[in-house]
DNA sequence: TATGAATGAGGGTTCATTCAT
DNA sequence: TATGAATGAACCCTCATTCAT
């Protein structure tokens, strides 16, 4: 009897787990709203009420999903902030961190980016609105940290300049197919380079 | 002469212009799956069923919605290419006109942002991927003419840096609210600013 | 002001039956429930409500249809009825005027056809049930008269041949065109000819 | 091992033959478009979303109603037809089959009598059409070997008699209360007598 | 006479969910 | 653990009908 069960039964967390990757897959193939319970039970071979088994209901597989991603999200997160760095040090370790949790949760990450304003609403989805909120903080403050040691531009509209960051990251969950010849180091180190120098030319 | 008139292209286009408002609002909020036909109705003031009297069904609105938008987007950027300026001014024209757009049709984009990429794969909506199509190649190719000027840096991976200005530029819409003491054309000024010459501070 | 005026307004009684024509064609065709009013009103170039101008309902469309029908069919059997033939001749006059019938209503034999049976139970038509009745009436009349003259055969079961003789003519609606080369009369000789001395070479 | 089994070829035959002789009883009372799903599902013990557990939709079955009656139709008539018997033993035979035909698949045959033409359209119910043309074939040969042979009368119009035996033998699919009184074959017999020899006495 | 816009009831269908086996 | 059958609410849509103009 494990002592962290999520809910509903959980003898075999092997067969849940495989079934949960298949439910954030086509989810973020399809959309949450325009997938069906049966689709997620053909592509995972069983029938569609043999799901409840394992889950309580559909929605409380999309809450895994999100949730377990933005846990992982926020341990990695915490531990750059954790070291301290310089605020552009910070910025890049985020940056990088960001494109790795894409990388390992793709699907998640899809899912978060086409659901969360609707779901966050939800008292149910209350963490997702917690996360943005403590997200937004933690970036507003590295750029704020670095406009005062002069490693940023002073005439940014930081508000701005954190959107722009942001959407910079996280759409990259979009097209960024893992395995497709770029680490995600490779592909942060890229995005900083436009981020922090601009795609102009010098001089 | 009544004839065999469908409803697509009935008379009196200023209850037709209100009802597909209304529906763009409904969709941008909710999302085109959650929105039901109802809702749409309720708030614009009529039954569901009316609806039928003034769209063949719920995805020909959402077609209109789509198709209105792209065709105005598509003229302005047509009247910017037409301009033939130089790269680093074709860029920024480009941008602006999508700000400009993004505030004449934020629902729209932000449906578009939203559905675009699970509707394409549908007949109905192949317009969508045909822009798409030609959205990248006049970027890619604006962003190539600009390397070869030495407007732009040499050391760009293009198609990257075509994704990092598409995908930045167009989820403004999920944020943006017109009307919010920004202009589109200081957004747009603002935005290439860190496009262009990156956030990090000079020197 | 028009005396007999059936319901509704009825300025001019030609746009009238001018419609009903039209609405027993489309019925005929389609069937009485897979059509539309919608379709009938375009057939007649004119707008769904406007029909209900000239006609309290669709129902009314079909209650006129066919009440015009049955009006016509008994005029015509009353008078060889009245002619007191004997029972061959009657037997034949029945059937040519049957025939006739068909010809001059075949939209409103087809409905019949396909309709009465539903249509008959309804307060509305109890009319069909009525018409049903004495048609069997006069048929079976018909036939016993021949049965006792030996100008039928001894060992028919009459209620059979009642509905031998009875689904023989009226099918002929379904496929009878009128203007094809036969004339009511010489259908109905030739059905007289089979019915009458079978199909079977003699001897 | 479940994998993707759409409903059609379902297990647990009992139910589903159970709804499909409820559906063909109902569509036979009321009529195809009448009749709703409501309807049948009442008449079957259960609510009417359940009945898609079972069948892919009302047209479905239909499809299969009449599918079914045709497969066992046309089993029989090749049965009658491989003994090649001589053409008024094969005219009897097939009368006779058509009688125990219309004796097991009553609801059936009074369906296909009323739907047929309209359906025979639509690319789904193509084998209508098909089944039709074989039919008429089956018939007319019948009788044109029947002609050569002597056995049938030589001043016939073949496709009127041909015309006069289908619609003969199919209506009577309205009137035939299975369990009458009278077997298919003793109705077969008195129809057969009449249509061979006629009603009219001999002499 | 006819139109244009709307109504409202009802239709076929989908789908998350339940539960006895 | 999983199945098969069913539920029930909701969905998109149709259509006969109404009525002010």
């Amino acid at each position: 009897m494990p002592s962290t069960q999520r809910s509903s039964q959980s003898a075999s967390p092997a067969r849940r787990r495989e079934i949960l990757e298949t439910a954030a897959r086509v989810f973020a193939e399809q959309g949450y709203n325009a997938t069906t319970v049966r689709k997620i039970a053909d592509e995972a071979g069983l029938l569609a009420g043999s799901l409840y088994y394992h889950f309580d209901s559909k929605e409380s597989m999309l809450e895994e999903i999100l949730s377990g991603f933005l846990d992982e999200l926020w341990a990695g997160y915490d531990e750059v902030l954790a070291a301290r760095l310089d605020p552009k040090d910070t910025l890049a370790a985020l940056v990088t961190e960001s494109f790795r949790e894409i990388d390992r949760h793709r699907d998640a990450v899809a899912i978060y980016q086409k659901e969360a304003r609707q779901l966050a609403v939800q008292p149910r989805f209350a963490f997702l609105a917690d996360s943005q909120q403590r997200f937004e903080q933690v970036w507003l403050e590295t750029l704020e940290r670095g406009v005062s040691a002069h490693a940023f531009r002073a005439d940014l509209d930081l508000r701005l300049a954190y959107r722009f960051l942001r959407d910079t990251v996280w759409v990259a969950a979009s097209w960024y197919r893992p395995g497709g010849g770029h680490s995600p180091e490779q592909i942060a180190r890229q995005y900083l380079s436009m981020v922090l120098d601009g795609i102009a030319a010098p001089g």
